[in-house]
Formats: structure tokens, sequence, C-alpha cells
DNA sequence: TTTAAGTTTCAATAAATTTTGAAAGAACAG
DNA sequence: CTGTTCTTTCAAAATTTATTGAAACTTAAA
């Protein structure tokens, strides 16, 4: 397989694998594409080189800035803007993590809170189901919310070395 | 809030969740649905409930029953099938990351493998960049994989107590 | 068997999401 | 300024994904 091949294979296999997790196809592929490029890339390499239009461009560069995964570069005697991704894998998985933890998790933690002290008979089953299932996923959530705080501001080695042992 | 006003609520919100996270918004209701109900529901249940057709509620629960978050229940003396969910939410948590696993890491992690070895000149940049790029990944994603092995197997209560302890 | 209750399937339809492209807006060089 | 290059916006169009509902299929009681 030549460079041109694997390439197109990987940025494929990134979309599909962004859109499992809810993230727009095309967001992905243009970060994969910054990922395995040796320099940065402008607005027109980006659409020439995925085919799509300059309007989803910007908009997912934007979207891609916005969550840290991507920096804008000046070039000196360059009128065009580049862009290049965040290339240390760990810095990416964390950044991810950090950004869908505040965007998505932490809301629902906020409504599991109002959703603690209810009204009613607390010998009605229903009632009793309920506020034991939501009770279980707050502790879990909480637990969670911790370790992965501390996950984002571990050490990649400290992290890696020493999780890995304990768990092995 | 009362016991219906907090089961809508909830039904809602973890529906908007799941699907942020690429999981089909029914789907996830189904889930939540089962998750705060005392006893098993039947299909019709779920429709009335939830205020969807039969044909997305079969659909939906099969799908559920394929990641065995959900159980089908036989009650003597009823016709009909009734359905219940797995309720630890440690279990659940470990059944949802064990799946997309399966089903989304690792077909990518074998798309990574065959990238590994591409032809061509080594010195070149673009090259260089992308190999050193697939190599990152390939490593964090198998420490990753070895990682969440571990979680899955993990006790739940020798997991969250060591672990947190070993973190905080 | 026959019949009634329940379940599954799937083509058609609806809804949600993504993409386009052209027009408006900025930034800069001359 | 003025013209040129580049960027941003956003309504309309295209695409993708989810949902419906009626017909086909299954199961079991009578």
């Amino acid at each position: 397989m030549n460079l041109i091949e694997a390439k197109a294979q990987f940025i494929q296999s990134w979309g599909i694998l962004g859109s499992q997790w809810g993230i727009n196809r095309t967001m992905a592929q243009i970060h994969s594409l910054l990922l395995i490029s040796a320099g940065p890339l402008s607005a027109e390499d980006i659409m020439a080189q995925l085919s799509i239009s300059r309007g989803n461009t910007n908009m997912n560069v934007r979207e891609l800035m916005d969550w840290d995964l991507v920096n804008k570069v000046i070039i000196p005697g360059e009128r065009k803007e580049f862009f290049t991704a965040e290339k240390d894998i760990w810095k990416v998985a964390t950044l991810i993590m950090y950004q869908r933890k505040k965007r998505e998790l932490d809301p629902m933690v906020k409504v599991l809170n109002q959703l603690s002290n209810i009204d009613g008979n607390s010998n009605d089953p229903e009632t009793k189901a309920f506020t034991e299932t939501v009770g279980n996923i707050k502790r879990f959530a909480s637990q969670a919310e911790k370790t992965l705080d501390t996950i984002i501001k571990a050490e990649e080695n400290w992290f890696w070395g020493s999780f890995i042992k304990l768990f092995k």
C-alpha cells in the first residue's frame, strides 16, 4: 500500500469512528488529515484533499479549534491562514475527554441532582425504584468524574506507568 | 417535582446523552425507562409510556438485548413478553464499554495495523509524519485497550476502592 | 385444526443532520 | 481609497438516520 492509499484509508476509518461516537464525520476527517500531514494546511488544501466545500471546511475547522484540537498558524509572507493539529496523542485524548465531560456529562449530572428529591410516598415501589436508580447513577457518575479529572490532570508517563502496573 | 415529571425528565435527558454518544435516542430512552421502572414492562407498556410505535419498540428492545443491557422475562400465566434492564450500574457501564470496544475500537485497531507498513521513501517528510502518527495512535490504543480490559474484568468494589485511593 | 394474541419485518415516510455555494464581510497590498 | 484575496455566514438542498404502521409471521389456547 502506498502513502496516498494509506492516508485515504486512515481518514476514512477515522471519520467512521468519529461518527459512531457522535462526532461529525467531516470534523473527524479534517482532524485526521491534519494529524497525518507533515506541515500546516490551508483551507484550500483541506478542501482539495477531502473534496468538501469551503463552507463545510470553515465550519468544521472552527469547531476543531473550539475543541482546542486544531490551531491557526500564521506563516510569514502568506496571506492565507494555515492549520495544524495537536499531535501528542495523549494530549488529544485528554482534550477530547475534557471537552465531552464538560459539554455532555456535566449537564446530565446537573439533571440527576435535580431529580434527587422528588415528592411522594417513599413506600411506593415505583418511587423507590426511581430514587434508587437515580441515586446509583449519581454515585457512579461522581466517582467516574473524579477518576476522569485525575486522568486528565495526570502526566502521561506517570499515569500509564503506575496505572498499568497496578492492574496487571 | 413529582414522580411522573421526574421520570419524563430523566428519560429525556438520558436520550439526549445517548444520541450525543452515537446511540439511537429511542434506544437510550427505552433503556432508561426500564432502568427506573420497578418491574418488567411489556412492549405495550413501553409504547404507551414513550409514545412510540410498535415497530420502533421492537427494533430497539432487540438491539438492547443484543447489547445484553436488557433481558426478556417470561411471567407465568402471561401471554406477552416482558423486559427488564440490568440495574447494577457498574455492570451496565462495563457492558457498554465492552460492546463499544468490540464493535468500534477493535475495527479501527485492525485498520491501524494494516497501515503500519507502507511502501515508500522513509526520508520523505510526509511519509514520516504519517508513519509516526499512526504508530503513536497504535501504541496509545494498545495501552488503552489493556486498561479497558482490566477495568472490564475488575470487581466493582475492589476497583473503585483501590483505584480512587491511588489517584487521590 | 382454528382462532386470537402477540411479535417481527420492512417499504414508505418523516425527521434530523450535514453539506453546499453564493453573497456578504474582512484584511491587506498597492 | 480601491481592488484583490481570503474568510465567514446561512438559507436551501442533499443526505443520512429514525420511525411508522400494516402485512406477514409465530405461538399457544381452545
